[in-house]
RNA sequence: GGGCGGUUAGCUCAGCUGGUAGAGCACUGUGUUCACAUCGCAGGGGUCACUGGUUCAAGUCCAGUACCGCCCA
């Protein structure tokens, strides 16, 4: 016998490990003989991660729809795994070095710091993965994988030397995101751009050797509203301590205000009066005439925009800071330096990359300071010597390192990078072409707004954590890729020797006593995590070997993810996908919501409004948490969570129960061969064809991914229909006498109880497979519920149940009309009173008869009478065409009878009158559809005979007075 | 500045291909007759942001306005 209510932390670890411990989750675990496969390999979480509530509502809806195929009889894969999360995991494990007063990373050297993090990772880095069994997943975590494994290191190799060979990755000096805490480069989406509190500071150029020239403004009419002699051109910057490394002041060509001194010099205004650098003033599209002053400083190695300005017009690139982004203290000292700068001003053309970037152009005084510090001494030194115009407060965007929440500072370095650009062209045609949809389609504008306009991947990082770049540096910095050492000797000893060259000999000597290491040295840099997270779909398979599991789920059905992630997972599977196994890595993409508080804000730790799924799963359990999610997760909307709503769902689950409890106790038991064609009873035939309606609706609304239609179908059915009449009016035949129609309704509520468990599995997988097992004492389950066929529904059984339907639909109506009379008439609840059925027609004395009890019951009628005419002292209602009388006299309040019959008259004339008017629109008739028009003239029809009936109830009523 | 989305009951949200509005929670009244008070029954509550257009008909399509949010510069 089941308990009274639903305790979710009694049951559900004890039938996650069933599953588990049967195999239930492994892959083709409980298909049908040749089924097609249905794979979705899970958006790999973080290692060091922990579930949050995106966790939670993305890998709720990827076990539904893997519990739903699985139950259609699929060869189901859910495939598993976590990422290494370079940074984070490096961050992680240096800190706990610290706290625990260790050597820190470059004391204990590379090899000691890696055993560590493998180290920490055995201990702590199943977290997640446990926390994702607390909601139930069913992943086969046999299979479960992990980005630094052997097999997909492998494929990174091998895809990295692939990529290279075929120019597709390539080492440049480029402009990258630099974290200085860090120490590493990052990607783009590793940065996070927030608006903070800024200065913009306005600072005066003044022209090369004392020059002046006439500086007019004009309004938009073009009248002059300021004209004077400037011997300077004004600057406008939000960082100072950059203008150490400008390589020029641009404006735009059509600025009629500095037409007069394009391509003149003007000097920037710090550092040691002496050596007073001279940068040009050039043209190019870039300075917005509107903005600021109109003119702009070109730092080309310390801003993106400048970059681009930079590299178009041939300015050279300045570097100014170390890797921990203060002020370089490297190389010769500034007066050599800046005349070497000038050098370069005077010769024009397009100077050396290489060469340029040894050029420190800091001043001896700034040398070696913080950036910020080296801000404030550039500030006050041109203050001193009045070259500041003015400082306004301005509000900035400003980027900063999503993991190391410093500023990020643009950098010139060697890095590794990808030709996202060639890359991206397939994986574009791809979803273009429908080979991968995005569900909902909008995204796929953000698909391809980023993929058209996609930039050079940078790949390495300057880490230790993470997969080792395959490249090895020979005596003469040339590099060879291959994917291991001794390819890349070969490849080296092909080079060096087999050619004559300036280094033959050298190699020659080298290997003749052969020292490992001493004739290549390997890169030191790792991969982006992402580089591994985007072989996903097919590392994790088996690939690069030909393995049964790559052939048979490859390509994958769908991913499931956050429309933040995109850029993340899906553009870079889609791109490593298409090249690599010339198949797109899943057919459907489908975006879900972010999960948000209750008030709409995004979760984060510093605003302390983290909703713990954890916690939530303590107090409502599992199955209510993700019922929860997915009731919420209509296409197109954040979710906003709040836990009341949980609670809400928490009921439902223990109303589930109950019912199931119910129906054991009125020894429910499900027939072996019991065919649902074969009720008879119109109560019967009408919950069998409801449910078979509520599994078409389910299974339509999980086909298309629409995950809260189908959490409201089944809500629907279970708590209004099953549980509020079908159980209700069975009472008195489950109550009665044994018999033919006692044990048809046992049957039937059992039969309709097992599908409504199958129905809810995929949602609430934890209290539906309990039930499952519980519910049917003695009588053994063939199969755990996870591996029971999905009902079909279908159209006959709802057929066959129409004239039940139109009864059992009438009989309701009939109860609720007379429960309302009785309340809005202020009969006392427990009173029973009598009912008179007025010229009843045969449907209506047929639905009566075969429902009578069921009817008298809920209604609290107990003398019921068929009439001609409604009797006197009676309170009349219609119900469907039917005229009932309630013989309520000396209960009822007249007035309140009145007003009660006169707010329905209201409603029903307005009702007619709206419909009326339609019906007489000729434009109506003329062009709505035919089966339109006939549904409101029979509305019309209908509401009228009520009006009637209503209009003579009030006349009766006043002639009882 | 570019792109996307939102504005429907007190709150959180549904409403697919146009036919005069729904859910959960909250609220009001009421009830413990043997599944369930984590419950039952009944009820109140919305000019579907605003303006215009298309249409016989618009919450639903189109355009614009206002406000809000997100992403990217």
């Amino acid at each position: 016998m089941l308990d009274k209510t639903y305790a979710p932390e009694s049951i559900e670890g004890r039938i996650y490990a069933e599953w588990e411990n049967s195999g239930a989750f492994k892959a083709g675990s409980g298909a049908e003989p040749g089924a097609d496969s249905y794979c979705i390999v899970i958006p790999p979480p973080n290692v060091t991660g922990s579930l949050h509530m995106g966790h939670a509502l993305n890998n709720t809806l990827q076990d539904i729809l893997i519990r739903f195929e699985r139950m259609r009889g699929r060869d189901v894969l859910w495939q598993p795994g976590t990422d290494h999360a370079g940074i984070a995991t490096q961050m992680v494990v240096e800190r706990q070095l610290t706290e625990k007063q260790e050597p820190e990373r470059r004391e204990m050297g590379r090899d000691a710091f890696i055993d560590r993090v493998w180290q920490w990772k055995e201990e702590s880095g199943g977290t997640i993965i446990n926390q994702l069994k607390r909601l139930g997943a069913s992943c086969d975590w046999s299979r479960e994988r992990f980005t630094m494994d052997e097999g997909l290191s492998k494929a990174v190799l091998k895809v990295f030397v692939e990529l290279y060979r075929k120019g597709l990755i390539y080492k440049d000096k480029r402009l990258v995101n630099w974290d200085p805490k860090f120490e590493t480069a990052i990607s783009d989406l590793e940065v996070e751009n927030i608006e903070v509190d800024g200065h913009m500071w306005h600072f005066k150029y003044p022209l090369a050797g004392g020059e002046a020239y006439e500086y007019v403004e004009k309004d938009e009419d073009g009248n002059v509203t300021l004209r004077e002699t400037r011997d300077y051109i004004s600057i406008a910057t939000t960082r100072p301590e950059t203008m150490l490394g400008d390589g020029a002041v641009a404006v735009h060509p059509s600025d009629e205000r500095y037409a007069p001194i394009v391509g003149k010099l003007c000097e920037i205004p710090v550092g040691p009066k002496e050596h007073r650098r001279l940068i040009p003033i050039i043209v190019d599209d870039y300075p917005d005439p509107e903005f600021g002053s109109g003119a702009v400083k070109i730092t080309g190695a310390h801003d993106f925009n400048d970059y681009a300005v930079a590299r178009r017009n041939n300015i050279p690139l300045y570097r100014l800071m170390d890797t921990r982004a203060h002020m370089r203290s490297d190389g010769e000292p500034y007066a050599e330096a800046a005349a070497e700068a000038m050098e370069i001003v005077r010769k024009g053309g397009t100077p050396d990359v290489r060469r340029v970037d040894t050029i420190n152009l800091v001043p001896d005084e700034y040398r070696g300071l913080d950036r910020f510090e080296a801000r404030k001494r550039v500030i006050a030194d041109i203050d001193a010597e009045g070259l500041m115009i003015m400082v306004e407060d301005k509000r900035i965007m400003q980027p900063f390192g999503d993991r190391s929440k410093d500023v990020i500072e643009p950098m010139l370095t060697d890095q590794w990078f990808l030709d996202a650009e060639t890359m991206a062209k397939p994986a574009i045609a791809a979803v273009e072409d429908g080979s991968t949809v995005f569900v909902p389609k909008n995204w796929e504008k953000t698909y391809f707004e980023w993929m058209r306009n996609i930039q050079p991947w940078c790949i390495s990082r300057q880490l230790w954590w993470g997969h080792q770049i395959p490249a090895w540096y020979g005596p003469d910095d040339t590099v060879f890729v291959a994917e291991d050492e001794e390819a890349a000797l070969d490849a080296a000893i092909q080079h060096y020797i087999a050619e004559e060259g300036p280094w033959k000999a050298w190699v020659e000597e080298k290997l003749e006593n052969f020292q490992p290491g001493e004739i290549l040295t390997r890169d030191e840099d790792v991969l982006d995590t992402w580089f591994s997270s985007a072989l996903w779909p097919f590392s994790t398979l088996g690939w690069p070997d030909e393995t049964p599991e790559l052939k048979r789920y490859y390509k994958t059905d769908v991913l499931v993810t956050g429309f933040d992630i995109i850029f993340f997972w899906v553009a870079r599977m889609m791109m490593m996908g298409l090249h690599f196994m010339h198949e797109v890595p899943f057919h459907t993409v489908y975006i879900h919501a972010l999960v948000r508080d209750e008030k709409g804000q995004k979760m984060s730790k510093s605003k302390g409004n983290v909703m713990d799924p954890l916690d939530l799963i303590d107090k409502f359990g599992a199955d209510a948490l993700r019922f929860t999610l997915t009731a919420m997760a209509a296409q197109g909307r954040d979710i906003k969570l709040s836990e009341q709503r949980v609670q809400g769902y928490r009921n439902f689950a223990t109303k589930l129960w109950n019912a199931c409890r119910f129906a054991e106790m009125n020894e429910c038991r499900r027939i072996a061969d019991f065919d649902p064609l074969s009720a008879s009873h119109p109560l019967n035939k009408w919950i069998i064809g409801e449910v078979a309606s509520a599994v078409g609706q389910v299974t339509e609304a999980l086909e298309a991914y629409r995950f809260n239609d189908a959490a409201g179908a089944v809500y629907r059915f279970i708590w209004n229909t099953y549980c509020d009449w079908y159980l209700e009016l069975a009472k008195p035949i489950l109550n009665g006498a044994d018999g033919a129609e006692k044990t048809e309704t046992r049957a039937t509520a059992a039969f309709v109880r097992d599908e409504m468990l199958k129905l809810m599995h995929p949602v609430m997988p934890f209290i539906s497979e309990e039930l499952w097992a519980r519910v049917d004492e003695g009588a053994e389950r063939e199969s755990l519920l996870m591996h029971t066929q999905w009902p079909s529904g279908g159209g006959p059984l709802i057929d066959r149940a129409e004239d039940a339907k139109r009864e059992i639909d009438w009989a309701i109506d009939l109860i609720s009309t007379i429960r309302s009379v009785r309340t809005e008439l202020n009969v006392a609840p427990g009173a029973k009173v009598g009912l008179v059925m007025v010229k009843a027609s045969d449907a209506a004395k047929g639905a009566i008869a075969r429902n009578e009890e069921s009817i008298l019951r809920l209604a609290r009628i107990d003398n019921l009478e068929f009439a001609d005419d409604v009797p006197s002292g009676c309170v009349q209602a219609i119900v469907g065409a039917e005229t009932i009388a309630l013989p309520l006299a000396g209960i009822v309040d007249v007035a309140a009878e009145k007003a009660r019959l006169t707010k329905e008259r209201d409603k029903l004339e307005k009702e007619a009158g709206g419909l009326a008017k339609k019906l007489e629109n000729p434009g109506f008739l003329a062009n709505a559809p035919e089966a339109v028009v006939e549904e409101q003239r029979e509305r019309l029809e209908e509401t009228r005979e009520r009006l009637v009936k209503v209009g003579e109830a009030v006349s009766r009523l006043d002639a009882l007075r």
